[in-house]
RNA sequence: GGUCCUAUCGUCUAGCCUGGUCUAGGACGCCUCCCUUUCACGGAGGAAACACGGGUUCGAAUCCCGUUGGGACUACCA
């Protein structure tokens, strides 16, 4: 395998709590661990919980499970943020004592009308930088007065270039920033700080994340340049889009994980897609499981534009990995008995199903015959009398066999000379609606098989009452 | 508005770096046919794309420039 000399490759996922694991989210983890594994390199998770106020247990929970169900597995972490908030209040100290950074007092109202009137000119909206000469005894004064205020970094006035490992080189003129927002305070860092200082102290070799993440590159490297860190390779993966190719949302689609698995997505078949979903390996398959993935996974593969999720693909890719199961491993899954009955029915449901949560739909009329109308019983313009003839005279060659003889196979060749005298659709339509009461179903020799001789004559003699009554 | 990213069938994409083998390949979806009592599976076939305009070149989907379209970002969120 071509791999990368052992060159300490890190990654990482860093998700916020602030809301269940998104698809985009784990397409992102997917990527890092694919190219992770393939380099034979760590895959770190780091919950990037800063903001108190939107980050919630539950939703770190469920990221974790997630992430696990999915089958991707970190190696190290959960780190959380907010149990390094003495590394973070290090870092800004450093940068407020070497005057790299500055407090704020500005209101946020003043900010707003500030962003407005540059806005208004057709200009980059930035901070006018009016705290930035603040003196120390001015500073020290409002402080100790509990003024409310923010840090700021003096963002050097310079063109920031870095290459994309996808994208190539990506160049932004830094004048245009402004002088950001690094913590509240120190001891409550804000994003683009929080990440720069925990990639530098996770020894993180490779950023992956979402495009959207591209305008941030640049503030993060003048703050790495700041605190003299190293600058890792960054790859920015296209956005998974809706069909109308905005950036996925809930508005439009099912957006976390959570919600798949509860529809009756394999974790397979998310995968198989997710990896899909803006790369592709150099040989046309289809189907491929996160070992193999591992195996073929290259950077340079990763396709630039956006990617619109494409939920019939999804759905055909599950049914292929339902296919592929066994029956009693499928069983297990759909949290059915394993009894020899169900297995039967498993089977015969198995290419039906696009997703787990159809098992009971597709399935039903095995345990429970619905309600239907006799009208249905009549194949094309098949006489009710000839109708009521043929399901007679079926009940009567069927009840002459033994249990055991209810096999598809034995049961094809009893009915050879039957369907030959009176017609396959004559015989064969009746029967079938007969047992399962439905428009759609398998075969009635599958359906014989499954249901065995007692179950069956009690259909068919349903059937007959109803065909009698009619006329 | 500004900044940045981006552009092959309806969708995911191969091909693009290293121009000719592209009459542009595969998959999903769609259509037709086969199998078949129905539905599904399976099998065979079909319609369907290089955004546009300039260059460069003997030759461009592939390289360059521009136009247009699409998207992301533009917080004391992440």
């Amino acid at each position: 395998m071509a791999t990368v000399k052992s060159k300490n490759i890190r990654v990482r996922i860093a998700p916020s709590p602030t809301g269940y694991l998104h698809i985009g989210t784990a397409r992102t983890a997917l990527f890092n661990l694919l190219f992770a594994k393939h380099n034979n390199g760590k895959f770190v998770l780091r919950i990037e919980d800063t903001d108190l106020e939107r980050s919630d247990k539950k939703f770190e929970k469920d990221i974790i499970e997630s992430l696990k169900w999915l089958g991707l597995a970190w190696d190290e972490g959960p780190y959380r943020q907010s149990d390094r908030l003495e590394i973070y209040e290090k870092y800004v100290n450093k940068l407020l004592n070497e005057n790299l950074a500055y407090y704020c007092f500005c209101s946020k109202e003043d900010l707003e009308t500030e962003r407005q009137t540059m806005l208004a000119q057709g200009l980059a909206p930035k901070y006018s930088g009016r705290c930035r000469d603040l003196k120390s005894e001015e500073v020290k004064k409002r402080l100790d007065a509990g003024a409310s205020h923010v840090i700021r970094f003096k963002t050097p006035e310079a063109r920031v270039t870095f290459k994309d490992l996808i994208r190539g080189e990506i160049s932004f003129d830094a004048a245009l920033l402004g002088d950001m927002t690094i913590a509240k305070d120190p001891k409550i860092p804000l994003y683009n700080f929080a990440v720069v200082v925990d990639d530098e102290e996770m020894k993180i070799s490779h950023v992956i994340r979402g495009e959207d993440h591209i305008a941030n590159t640049p503030k993060q490297i003048l703050l790495q340049k700041a605190l003299g860190f190293k600058t890792p390779q960054y790859a920015h993966l296209p956005l998974i889009l809706d069909p109308d190719r905005s950036k996925m949302s809930k508005r439009y689609s099912a957006t976390s994980i959570q919600e798949y698995r509860d529809q009756g997505y394999l974790p397979q078949a998310i995968i198989n897609f997710l990896a899909f979903l803006g790369w592709h390996p150099k040989e046309e398959r289809e189907i491929m499981s996160l070992k193999e993935l591992i195996k073929e996974f290259e950077l340079n593969r990763v396709q630039k534009a956006g990617a619109v999720f494409n939920i019939e693909k999804l759905g055909w890719l599950n049914m292929q990995y339902i296919k592929s199961f066994d029956n009693s491993e499928l069983a297990e899954t759909l949290g059915v008995a394993a009894t020899e009955e169900n297995l039967k029915i498993i089977d015969l449901t198995k290419p039906r199903m696009k997703k787990l949560s159809e098992f009971k739909d597709l399935a039903g009329f095995f345990f429970n015959l619905p309600e239907y109308d006799s009208k249905k019983l009549i194949w094309k313009t098949t006489p009710i009398s000839t109708t009521l003839e043929n399901l007679q005279a079926v009940e009567k060659l069927l009840s002459e066999l033994t249990e055991k003889q209810f096999s598809k196979e034995n049961l094809e060749s009893v009915f050879s000379e039957i369907t030959k005298e009176r017609g396959r659709g004559e015989v064969l339509w009746p029967l079938r609606f007969a047992l399962s009461g439905l428009d759609a179903s398998p075969g009635p020799f599958e359906i014989m098989e499954a249901l065995g001789k007692k179950e069956t004559l009690k259909r068919l003699q349903i059937a007959i009452q109803k065909l009698e009554s009619r006329s």
